[in-house]
Parts: structure tokens; C-alpha cells; sequence
DNA sequence: CGCCAGGTTGACACTTTTCAAGCCGCGTGG
DNA sequence: CCACGCGGCTTGAAAAGTGTCAACCTGGCG
């Protein structure tokens, strides 16, 4: 919708666009994370003929909601964003943050519409994969199909993490684990492990958590006093990261 | 293994022996449930090549533990399995429980290693896929593909469920939960679906559901004194169906 | 400048856990 | 055949952890 897109009659296309030139896996940062990770140059060149070009999103807005039809999943360029349940009565649940280079819309494929919502936390890029060109080229690149299998268990995978969580962690443990592995992922993608800005308020903490607002932030009080963190609001500072580990694993309950 | 395999050098091999034929997809009676569903007659042939013939676990034998190498999912062909975590402090999490024609396994994809255990409730028969091979199949029959994404979506989805009761139900919510979902996939496979027994101990049910084993019984005994169950041990004969759903569904925490 | 969402903190209520005792059913062995 | 032991289940009473309610604070934005 840029106004170079309404140009008059361009003699022959160009042969890339810079928009498209943008959102190619090829040459995407995140290409070690998401969903080309493991392929060779000419594989994620297949890639990048299907990924449509990137949505953007802004804070608050959903990327899908339950019981639309699924045709798509998406990779997250940039942003960040939850996912959540809702119950008949209007109750929800968190039930996972993303951020850039993880894959979101998987829960769509089993019965061909949405089960979930996903909304962006902040400002985002995505990208769009159509599934079913996802599904043409697994059969053309098996690495592909290989490792979109991975994606999906490791989402089985850490859902099993988040019902240990839920079902035999402690308040304090909960939230150390939360901040543990938010840390980790942060490093992972090249920002510090130790000083972060929360992106989610106190209530979708504690509804990822499975506790409420008023516990959440009395457990961060608590970690404060103890010198494990330092909070200001959304900012985190870890100051005694193999404290906050002490916590998470001392499940003496 | 049989004697009849160690015969003398027959003058051509049977084109079926009997063990072979009962493992078959083709003529198993959970193949609408199970991985072949919505697969046609000329995919099933091709998938009977796949699956090896049925292993036997008593009660009590571990079909995987965590750590050991991934190399096959695995279909419940008869029987009942719990999947469970462990805290590295020994505590540990039931993540689902299993009948037949559900897949298990898919948790090791991610890493090449089992994230968790899968452990017979009962003596169960259950057949074994190799995962490369289902691999290689998948790329031969599109169908296969996709319904193998199904399967993983609605792990997934289910996680979501179970993140859902473990998030924000209370105590008999999660029972009534409970106890709904086995009566619908039990009556899905032609059994009843008012009265069965269970095949878990209090204690599995209560680590499903993240509660201490006192607090199922005590549960149990409520729901009973409310006449909306009758229970005797792993006796359970649903009462009142419509109640049950009342609760389950009045989430008014 | 004032409003409002989001966050913190305190006091109290409630649910669930913990600890303890006892029961039941079943398989084992005298 | 019956006593015994043991795992699994139930129930009660007290303790602990979270939730609830309410007041107040803070920072950002119209």
C-alpha cells in the first residue's frame, strides 16, 4: 500500500523488491532459530519463494483467534507476543510467550481452525508460511519436514514443562522459573541474560503462572528483598542468578 | 521369533503369516482413530509395511524413559500408559494418560531423546512405528503427512487444555474435568460412558491434576455424596451427566 | 493537570496441603 | 482356611499457601 506500489507502469519488475528482499529467510538474522535452522543455502532458498511477505501487528492486536480457519503459520520476525485459552465463562489462561523466531499457529492444524489466540504483546513483524505450501515442500525438502517435526514436539516439549510447572511448583518457583527461562531465551537471541524489560503485565505473568496478580508481584518483592533481582515495574535486573536457580530447583515442597 | 519362523526352508514364503496380519493397520478396528485415520485403503497397504509387529509391556513396564534415544513413535494397539516428568529432586508430573489408538512418543522428535516416560497402567499391546521410516512414507503419501501434523497438533492442543484446568479450575472443577474427558474417549471407542473403572491410583489422578491424592478422594467422596457419581475404589458409574458438566463448566472462582 | 491502567502492600478468608489414624481388599504364607 | 501385611483409599483436624478485597502509589498520556 506504499505509494511506490502504486507507480505507474513499471517497463519490467524488478527482479527483487526491497520489501521482499527483507523478509527472504536467506538473509533473515533469525535464520539460525526458526524455522530454516539446519537447512543448507539452496533448501532455505526454497524457503524464502514461500514465505509471504511480513505482516506487521501492533500492540494488542491479534495475529489469530480462536475459531478462525487456519491456513497459516507464522514465524515472528520481531516482537513478541502471548498466547492464551479461554474458558466458556470468560476466563483465560496464558499459555505461552513467543518472541522473534518462534512459530506460532501450530494448535490450528489438528482440526483446521484456531484454538487459541495469539496476541502481540508489542509492536511485531511475522511472517506468514501458508501450510500448505509448508506441506508441498516437506515432501520436496525432507530436512524441512524433519524439522518442522521439531518444532512441534519442542512445543509439546515445553508445554510438559509448563504443567510441571503448574502442577507441582510453588508460587516463588514458578516465578523463578519463568524468569530463568525468559532470561535464557533472551540470551539465546543476543540480549543480556541479567537485565531485561518485561513485555507482559503482572496479571498475564500470573495468569501463565496459574497464580494471581498480587502473588506475582509479592514473589518479585520477595526476590527483591532477597537480592536475587532487582524490579522496577516491567525492568529486571538478575543480580543473583544461581540464587534464582536455587529456588527453581528446590522443589522441596 | 516363532518355531514357524525357524521351519525348514518352505518352497515359498505364505504371503501372510497370522502375527503379521493382526498387526496390520488395514485390518486393525482403531484405524479410524488411530495414525491411519482418513488414510485410504492403498495408503493403509503401504503403512502395514511400516509398522512393526505389536510388542507386549506388562503393568508397571516402561515403554520409554527420559534420556533414552528416540527411534519410533508408538500406537496403542491395547491397554492404558501414563506419561510423566520428573523434577530433578525426584517429584514428578503425569502429563496424560493414554488409551488405544493414541500416539506416544512424539515428545522425543525435538531432541532425538525422550523428555519424558511412558509407563503401562496395564498390560497393553502397542505398535511401533520407526520414525524414519515414517519419515521417508510421509514424503510418498501426502495424506500421511499431513494427519501425522494433526496428531502433534492435538497433543498440543491438548497440553492447552491441560494448562488450562491446571491454571485456573479449582479442586472439583479439575475432577469433574477429569472424569468428563475419560468418559468421552472411553464411549469414542465403544465402551461406556457412564461407568468404567480407572486404571489409575489416586496418587496418578492427583499429579495429573496437580492435587495431593487426599484431595481426590475427598472429591470423589463430595461428587458421590452430591449424587453425581457413584464410586467404589476404581469403580466409577457416573450419575448424573448433565451435573458433572455444571461443574466442569462453572468456573465461577 | 488530572485521570487511569498497572503495580504494590496489608489484612483476612478460603482452599488445599499436611499429618495422622484407620479401613478395606487382596495376595501370601503358615 | 485364616492371619497377616501392605498398598491404596478415606476421613478428620490443624497448618500453610494463595486468593480476595481494599487502599494506596506511580508513571504515562490525553
Amino acid at each position: 500500500m506504499k505509494n511506490d506500489a502504486a507507480s505507474p507502469t513499471p517497463q519490467k519488475p524488478l527482479p527483487l523488491d526491497l520489501a521482499r528482499l527483507k523478509t527472504a529467510c536467506s538473509n533473515c538474522n533469525l535464520r539460525e532459530i526458526c524455522l530454516p535452522a539446519g537447512l543448507s543455502h539452496d533448501e532455505i532458498d526454497q524457503l524464502d519463494d514461500m514465505v509471504y511477505t511480513r505482516k506487521r501487528l501492533r500492540r494488542g492486536d491479534a495475529l489469530y483467534r480462536t475459531g478462525e480457519r487456519f491456513d497459516a503459520i507464522y514465524a515472528i520476525r520481531s516482537g513478541f507476543f502471548k498466547t492464551r485459552v479461554t474458558t466458556t465463562d470468560g476466563r483465560d489462561q496464558v499459555t505461552g510467550f513467543s518472541m522473534a523466531g518462534e512459530i506460532l499457529g501450530m494448535d490450528g492444524i489438528s482440526h483446521d481452525v484456531h484454538s487459541c489466540d495469539a496476541v502481540a504483546l508489542e509492536d511485531s513483524e511475522i511472517c506468514t508460511i501458508p501450510y500448505n505450501h509448508l506441506q508441498t515442500l516437506a515432501i520436496a525438502v525432507p530436512s524441512l519436514q524433519r524439522h518442522f517435526h521439531k518444532v512441534m514436539s519442542r512445543e509439546i516439549v515445553r508445554e510438559n514443562g509448563v504443567m510441571m510447572l503448574l502442577g507441582v511448583m510453588r508460587a516463588e518457583e514458578r516465578l523463578a522459573a519463568f524468569l530463568l527461562n525468559l532470561s535464557q531465551r533472551l540470551s539465546a537471541r543476543g540480549y543480556s541474560a541479567l537485565e531485561f524489560n518485561l513485555r507482559m503485565t503482572r496479571e498475564e505473568i500470573g495468569s501463565y503462572l496459574g497464580m494471581k496478580l498480587e502473588t506475582v508481584s509479592r514473589a518479585f518483592s520477595k526476590f527483591q528483598a532477597d537480592g536475587l533481582i532487582e524490579v522496577d515495574q516491567k525492568y529486571i535486573c538478575i543480580r543473583n542468578l544461581a540464587g534464582l536457580r536455587e529456588i527453581y530447583a528446590h522443589h522441596t515442597y
